[in-house]
DNA sequence: TGCAAATATGTGTATATATGTATATAAGAA
DNA sequence: TTCTTATATACATATATACACATATTTGCA
């Protein structure tokens, strides 16, 4: 296993709308399945699975308690890789990323 | 298309060994095909592909000189990103990297 | 014009991924 | 133990992706 496809792991483990919004969802508070499955609009078994690709690929830690299971971002830095990117498409997609973050969607 | 659709396919298109390998061949010299294919050891329409790909993506530019054409970085900060993203990775593999950093690929 | 080099695209195939529905598992409560 | 809630997994399927091999396209040159 080269250091090339361990990066290529971690960015496709972030190449998901879903888990986009996942961990947008995380980013300031710490949920279960059940509350992100609601948040999300999405079934629960999606939203399981993409949790434990997040985890799989190292950015989200979980913890049960009780019937619960809570998840939470491993290491806040990820946001910083988001922003990263979020500016690094705005040079392509100006016009449209200006509309969206108005408020368009 | 909302922002973490841009954004899901942003880190697809990192999510690849070859388009990483792509990325660092291109750090430092801008490249041309065939001497990406000779660098890789893929195959020309594979490393033809991947260039279209990193070119879909916004994080590449081409300009076609002669019969060669010419690709190079569009923005250096990816490489912030490629940095950010080694650095999260390395606690969840720290045995792993550091043996890969020490050169025994 | 004809040829060779550089690059891009078409095609087939194997594999990976996403997703819905159904079901299994785990834990607390009655 | 039985029921309910929360979560994970199995299965089937549709779609996407990566890749090799063959071919088309573009350009410079003889």
């Amino acid at each position: 296993m080269e250091i090339n496809e361990l990066q290529a792991e971690f960015f496709r483990a972030l190449s998901s709308p879903v888990r986009i919004k996942i961990l947008n969802a995380l980013k300031d508070n710490n949920s279960c399945v059940c509350d992100l499955t609601k948040l999300l609009g999405e079934t629960q078994p999606q939203v399981s699975r993409h949790l434990s690709a997040l985890k799989s690929a190292g950015i989200l830690a979980a913890e049960r308690t009780g019937k619960k299971t809570c998840h939470r971002i491993k290491n806040k830095d990820v946001f910083k890789l988001m922003e990263l990117s979020l500016s690094l498409i705005r040079d392509k997609n100006k016009k449209i990323l200006n509309a969206l973050e108005k408020g368009e969607e």
